[in-house]
DNA sequence: GTGGTCTAGACCACA
DNA sequence: GTGGTCTAGACCACG
């Protein structure tokens, strides 16, 4: 799994992490079991203070990918998210809406956004069919 | 041009209104040339502070959303950003992937993630046909 | 809202704070909307770092019981966890396995256990009746 | 004596070993006097480091649930908690004011928690009747 | 070795 | 004033 950092982004760097890491599962690098790279390492790779990545790995924690186990490290946990149906839904909708607002003011048309959006999708591996995440 | 805003949401409210603007001219509400609300009546009328407002002002005319004229207010631009193709599409690019990824973490599937982005593109009001906007 | 820390308990200061805020909340000391003490404000009374309480606020926040506001402060929320139906009765149940086993090696017989389970719900402020919380 | 370690558990293993040997007992699976697993034996089982077996029933054993005898094993205490009769008490009321706080804010109502209560204390064989256990 | 907690103190962003 | 992020560095707990 390969982390970058850009430390001009005005994303915090622990977001960055997240965001990375999430990207990484979704893409099918890294199953559930998998190891993640200790505190320490990570932190040294990225030149960034050891508390920076823990705070990554908490936020991913908190929301149901990793666990993070005292003493063996940090491992990517089996789908299925925590959150309530309402909630999922909820937030579902709020992405898409302000993707398309923003996509609108860049100055895309309806079709061009569709087709960005299939782009992200050949890059996220779902599961084949069936059966819950 | 009627703009909420929720208490009970973790965004900063400059930022709730800014997105508000930005949805309502997306949705046709608001064409370009109309005047926007005063600083000091949209503060008056969602109980914020008018420097919030004015943050929030800024932040549309610095993404060439509208323009603000000294004594006289704030209008809505004609369409047609200022940034450059490349900037552009990397940034629908990455509007996506990040919908995408947090999408599949919230447990959707391809299919309910491609309807969630047609019922939002249902909401705005692309141009009819052809031109850059 | 008074809150107590013990220095000498095994559990995490953070951990305290947290149970506290959640048993002020649950006694019905603290609505929703009510503010919370500012983390400066909170860390002085409590002679701890104020990181400490941010870490606090923070888990409360994804936890969904309170929301925090850059600028203007920490706020109880309306009710309604985020977790889904299935989480939550597997919580419940752990939550009760644990009490009941504890409790029992603790050498206390079934009535026993029963009236202090009725004393701990006298405590709490259920809503009336009906509803959603 | 069948024990079970869920590597998706954010627990300590060598917490989950104590808590189902207390969950053993108490559901009357191992009688006083019964032997536990020995170290080596119940390590390769579960495929854990033996220093955490070690460790749990170390933690059994300060908390009076089992005796180690040198060479020969650890067996199963008659019951009686070491603890006197003020610190029991304290001990149950904040183990239920806990319970009650979390299950209250997983948005159970009274009765459901109560019957939860009940589900956890079927599973549990007190003594028939008298007596301090 | 792994992660977990806490302190101290800096600097930024929001209202 | 509020909270948000990051660093540096100490010390503890788990395996």
């Amino acid at each position: 799994m390969l982390i970058h950092i850009d430390p001009q982004s005005a994303d915090p760097i622990f977001e960055q992490i997240v965001f990375q890491v999430k990207g990484a599962i979704a893409k099918g690098e890294g199953k559930p079991g998998d190891k993640l790279p200790s505190v320490r390492e990570l932190a040294r790779e990225l030149s960034v203070n050891p508390n920076t990545v823990v705070r990554s790995y908490q936020t991913l924690e908190q929301e149901g990918l990793i666990i993070r186990k005292q003493g063996s490290g940090c491992f990517i946990k089996k789908g299925a998210t925590k959150l309530s149906g309402k909630v999922r839904r909820s937030q579902l909708r709020k992405l898409m809406e302000r993707s398309v607002t923003e996509a609108f003011h860049l100055g895309f048309s309806k079709e061009e956004i569709k087709k960005a959006l299939n782009d992200g999708l050949k890059q996220v591996r779902f599961a084949k069919r069936g059966g819950k995440r």
